[in-house]
DNA sequence: TAGAATAGAGAACAAAGGGAGAACAGATCA
DNA sequence: TGATCTGTTCTCCCTTTGTTCTCTATTCTA
């Protein structure tokens, strides 16, 4: 099971759900709501009573109703005020905001984008004044330095970095790597922390900075 | 996320005149709460009586109903008023505050106390369904596992690990170490990741079990 | 050692949960 | 406009579930 919070997309401006709990729910409401959640997508129109019986296996559209009913209470689904429309979800408040993650860095490959875009929870101690990102790391390029494989690297934004800060290098627009950086000039030294790999020089202009290391998180389970 | 658990606020106490207090649960009790509380992710419901009975090996509703009314009674499981809708247990109030950083933690010698207790932001996915709390480490003793002179370690509290785990263990009563353990038939050994240190065998009543390693976060600046 | 506390089995019960199906009224559409 | 669809209301029924009881075995304690 993923740790990280996944945030749901929250589309239309509705009004917000102000904290209606499904712990209130009876376990076939529970049952129906999360059937509604998970099937939202595959209806081009709201389901109407009989189809949503058909496919929860009820045979009357009446038992199904003091469902809805108990659902419209909680807040979980739209009224709807005397029309014949189907039933809507009504949409889910914004959950928590975190720090996006953005996928995941392996030396000497392009950052490899995570299919959906997660957030983390990340402490404020661990982000500075601009934006930041998370990546997750893979390899032991950076093993001597305590970044290990599997690990999460609190990245801050920025286009320049001061020597000896580790940094998101990209590599002649291809390669992303966390390194860290020497500047001197006329080049550009990318430092890895492990005996087995040797520091790379490039000139200024292959190497572009995308971030400069900020925190590091590790679950250990 | 717990989704069948009870948030408990903290200003007006939910159970009625009882309050939060150290009732005495007998052995039963503490078990099936314990239980509970382990295997409160397994459900995607709050169980009844019935599912749990079968989970704890009863076979009488009636037995078990005297146990879940001490629990009521205590304060951690919510009443249900005349529902049948599972069993739910009262949760805490979320912690604002964060987790306590307790104290800094070196090989050899004891945790000692911050002079002024601070709390950190820690992510809820680096916590255990535990009391946690949080250490500086100080020193390289753990340094090969990229644990770093400086980094903050989320300990579970526990009492007990499993062989291979990291912990945080008092050594007779006096040094506070972070290493990880090997426990055998008449001796724990003490695994440092250093290779300039070298493991260290116990009997097991020299070693006290304080936590266990659950996260880590390190801070760049 | 007697009595109390703890723990469980099992029967019986009332109420809630969940469903079927009929009937109805307003919405929707040909 | 009339036929149909859709949500609503209602009544009846069975199952599930929490509760209450009594009875028994075991462990703890004064």
């Amino acid at each position: 099971m993923l740790w990280w919070r996944i945030p749901r997309p929250h589309g239309s401006g509705l009004p917000p759900a102000t904290g209606p709990i499904p712990v209130k729910l009876t376990r076939r409401q529970h049952e129906i709501h999360a059937w509604l959640r998970d099937h939202a997508d595959s209806f081009d129109h709201p389901p109407a009573y009989d189809e949503l019986c058909q496919a929860l296996g009820l045979t009357s559209r009446g038992s199904l109703h003091k469902h809805i009913q108990a659902l419209i209470q909680a807040g979980l689904v739209e009224p709807m005020d005397g029309t014949h429309r189907g039933i809507r979800l009504v949409e889910e408040a914004p959950e928590e905001e975190g720090i996006p993650l953005l996928g995941i860095i392996a030396a000497g490959r392009p950052i490899e984008a995570v299919p959906q875009p997660e957030t983390l929870q990340v402490p404020d101690e661990l982000l500075g004044n601009r934006p930041c990102y998370v990546l997750r790391v893979s390899g032991d390029s950076m093993i001597e330095e305590g970044i290990l494989d599997g690990d999460y690297v609190v990245i801050e934004q920025r286009d320049s970095a001061n020597n000896g800060e580790i940094v998101v290098a990209l590599v002649n627009n291809e390669e992303a790597t966390l390194k860290r950086i020497e500047q001197q000039p006329g080049q550009v030294i990318l430092h890895p922390a492990n005996a087995t790999l040797t520091p790379m020089a490039y000139t200024p202009d292959e190497v572009q900075i995308q971030g400069v290391l900020r925190g590091l998180l590790r679950r250990y389970r």
